[in-house]
DNA sequence: TTCGTTGCAAACATTTTGCAGTTTC
DNA sequence: GAAACTGCAAAATGTTTGCAACGAA
């Protein structure tokens, strides 16, 4: 990872997504922020999200109707994705998944290093 | 599922994927079948791949450094995805899991109808 | 004859990038 | 002052779509 400074900005971003338990994508981080900061630009997003991901501070979580949508909760959890609005619920699940995804035989990798598990279907407002 | 006639190209395509488990790209089976069908169009592909998706013969499985990766394979497993060189591998998983996504507590969830699970690493040759 | 299918190219949407100016340290 | 960061706009990318011609039933 190369040596970063502070920045405002980046700061914001990690901000809100800490502070919001929608997963959001980079366009709806860039229209909550621009408020705050009118002279945000889109590219500024796109390359903190990464940067913040390279850093190990989030995750990108799923793809939702070709947008990247971003977690900065770290802690083991999965996702369910509804197939009707595109909204995404966290979904915690028991520990025995991670020990069972330590079992799991792949054929063919050399090593393991995470896993996504997502669910679909229809949320309660769909 | 709107009424369909037969296509030799749409089946071109789908016997292309019964028969690989690389899980290709849209592009990968273009290239393949480029040269049986000179004529064959990336768009035709792009259509057909939608298509059978909704028929329920393929599925798409990952997404791969921005491309969509499909699988006609239908029988429940998941993938492992190569961060070194975006391989994509088949992983059985014990029938334990299929239960335990049953009880997954999703709060918010009106009904889950399916569900994905991607290993990530790197594979043995990278 | 009807309507599904296709090639082609243009359109699209999201994300990335080059550059010149600004900020951080 | 060096190197990281940014806005802006252009470019790149993967995918979708409109249309006129073609093929299947």
């Amino acid at each position: 990872m190369r040596t970063q400074n502070y920045s405002r900005k980046r700061q914001a971003i990690y901000e809100l997504l800490l502070s919001t338990d929608s997963h959001p994508s980079a366009e709806w981080i860039y229209n909550s922020l621009k408020q705050r900061y009118p002279d945000l630009s889109l590219g500024t997003v796109y390359r903190n999200l990464k940067l913040l991901e390279s850093n190990g501070s989030v995750k990108s979580v799923a793809v939702v109707e070709g947008c990247e949508r971003y977690d900065a909760r770290m802690s083991p959890h999965s996702h369910f994705v509804c197939r009707g609005c595109g909204r995404v619920l966290d979904v915690f699940f028991p520990e025995e998944l991670d020990d069972f995804a330590q079992r799991a035989m792949i054929n063919g990798a050399k090593s393991v290093e995470s896993f996504n598990l997502i669910f679909y279907g229809k949320c309660s407002e769909c």
